[in-house]
RNA sequence: CGGGAUGUAGCGCAGUUGGUAGCGCACUACGUUCGGGACGUAGGGGUCGGGCGUUCGAGUCGCCUCAUCCCGACCA
């Protein structure tokens, strides 16, 4: 009643757009196009960092950070990359407010206009390649594996909570390497990172490919590229990994001398993953109950729902739960006992639901008589009578298995929602019932163009290990040979 | 930057031919409740986005302005 979610099939952005509000996750601020991410969605965030801080730590990359400023200049230096970037830029022009001289407030000092305008950092390319080149000088100070925790601004003109605002939180890789071939190596190691963090943590199966030379990132030669698909049938670019090349080095005069002693410029690569996980965690698993989050990924797995009269049933039931409480944690889980007196039950169980917890446990009185406890999962809903006896274990496989049960509806829906297509017609058919469509394309540019103006579906990967996708055919738009399908979709 | 809309209580909204602002939820207090989103009673809360104008009188009409949202273009 007090937090009533729309229905997903009603209508699915404004389900998606609510469910973000009501689960507490994140709102909107004051500051145009910006979100504020309570604590609640944070503790979501903040479980993904540290997962994936640990992947990169085990690949061998240190953290480090760098300014999030950007001299005009700096992002100049490499053309394509600032064509990229250019329509989005918040800059900074001044230092000094002053007091307004025509009426109340401050007013920008006219007199302290920067020499060189400051952008806030849309990504971190430019200002990172321009210390790289202090740090670079020998083939022994390669590779440099670095990567940053921090915020990004890119002035969009539309914007959606998670998945698109103006200014977001993220990671962003930077590595330099003395050959093409180790670089190539890293981009696709890291893709590969986020593709298992992805289908382990957030239990959302991922198409890994190369983006089509028009999809890809400004300033790079190759980018890789996880999509997954959200439950209205759309894709969700979901972490991405570039070549770079030698782009960057260039722009920035970054050179080695190599075991020759000849010099060289390096090879760079950059990846990253932002707050936007929150929004496909969301769309992909997602109910008219709420939010579903997958064990991994849940800040709370357990919680306690005490169901009493009395005083005395209330105190008895909390002793028990606490000992229960610490019998789960010593399994590694995170417990919630919701002992909130001013709220009932159902209320309770209902916003845990709305919320995600991945299992709820009640307790009232008849199971403090039975020595039982009312077990429910969140992914199916189902409720169960259980023992108070061995409920450690017992949790332990319910929580696997529920991870496992949210992958594999999430793997099913996907598969069942990808289908080859053949003919123009039936593409144009195909793309309005969404989901994923395998196509034969030319390799140009312009019939990526065509596609996208006429069906709004566009070119989201050229899939890797996909071995559907090795075959001989005909352009689905042009008729002209193609040698591969690759994968097309309507997307976020 | 084009096209469309909306600004009224914390949130969601109603407000007729202009007559001095209301509903639901939330909030506060008390009581009864408590195994799936309780109920009763009594309360508190508003310069109707802002400005100027028309009028005896403007939430309502006119002009201006600001902000937000939606459809395009752009995008992790």
């Amino acid at each position: 009643m007090a937090k009533e979610v729309t229905k997903r099939s009603d209508n699915y952005s404004q389900w998606y757009d609510n469910l973000v509000v009501k689960a507490d996750l994140a709102e909107r601020s004051a500051v145009r196009g910006c979100m504020v991410i309570k604590p609640y969605g944070y503790a979501i965030w903040e479980k993904m960092q540290h997962i994936l801080d640990r992947k990169f730590k085990e690949t061998g990359h240190q953290n480090a950070y760098f300014p999030l400023f950007i001299p005009k200049s700096f992002l100049s230096r490499e053309a394509e990359h600032v064509e990229g970037f250019a329509k989005e830029c918040a800059v900074v022009t001044h230092h000094r407010l002053m007091a307004n001289p025509d009426g109340p407030g401050v007013v920008v000092d006219p007199s302290a206009r920067l020499e060189e305008e400051l952008v806030v950092r849309p990504t971190s390319e430019t200002i990172i390649w321009n210390t790289y080149k202090n740090w670079i000088t020998s083939w022994r100070d390669l590779p440099v594996l670095c990567n940053q925790w921090a915020n990004v601004v890119r002035w969009e003109m539309r914007t959606r909570l998670f998945l698109r605002t103006a200014e977001f939180l993220w990671q962003e890789g930077h590595t330099a390497h003395a050959t093409s071939e180790e670089a190539m190596e890293e981009a696709m190691k890291m893709v590969n990172v986020y593709a298992d963090f992805a289908r382990n943590y957030m239990a959302m199966p991922v198409v890994v490919g190369h983006k089509s030379p028009n999809e890809r990132f400004a300033g790079a030669l190759d980018t890789l590229t996880i999509e997954a698909m959200m439950q209205d049938g759309k894709a969700l670019q979901a972490g991405t990994s570039h070549f770079l090349g030698q782009n960057f080095a260039k722009a920035f005069d970054v050179q080695f001398t190599n075991r020759e002693g000849k010099q060289e410029y390096v090879w760079a690569t950059s990846w990253g993953v932002s707050t936007r996980l929150m929004g496909a965690l969301i769309m992909a698993h997602g109910d008219d109950n709420g939010l579903v989050l997958p064990p991994a990924l849940a800040p709370i797995q357990v919680v306690m729902v005490p169901i009493y009269k009395s005083e005395e049933e209330r105190t008895a039931i909390l002793d028990k739960m606490d000992q229960l409480k610490k019998e789960l944690e010593a399994h590694g889980h995170s417990v919630k006992i919701d002992d909130r007196d001013t709220l009932r039950p159902g209320f309770k169980f209902a916003e845990w639901e709305l919320k995600g917890v991945p299992v709820r446990i009640a307790i009232g009185p008849r199971d403090m008589e039975n020595g039982t406890v009312e077990l429910a999962r969140r992914d199916t809903m189902e409720k169960v009578s259980a023992s108070q006896e061995g409920l450690g274990k017992r949790i332990e496989d319910l929580l696997e298995e529920i991870q496992k049960n949210i992958y594999d509806k999430a793997l099913k829906f996907r598969d069942s929602h990808i289908v080859k297509v053949d003919t123009w017609e039936d593409f144009k058919a195909k793309i309005e019932e969404g989901g994923f469509l395998l196509c034969h394309w030319d390799g140009t540019t312009e019939t990526e163009e065509k596609i996208k103006e006429e069906t709004k579906a566009t070119i989201r990967c050229i899939p890797i290990d996909s071995a559907v996708c090795e075959e001989e055919g005909k352009c689905i738009y042009s008729g002209k040979p193609s040698h591969r399908r690759v994968l097309f979709a309507r997307s976020y």
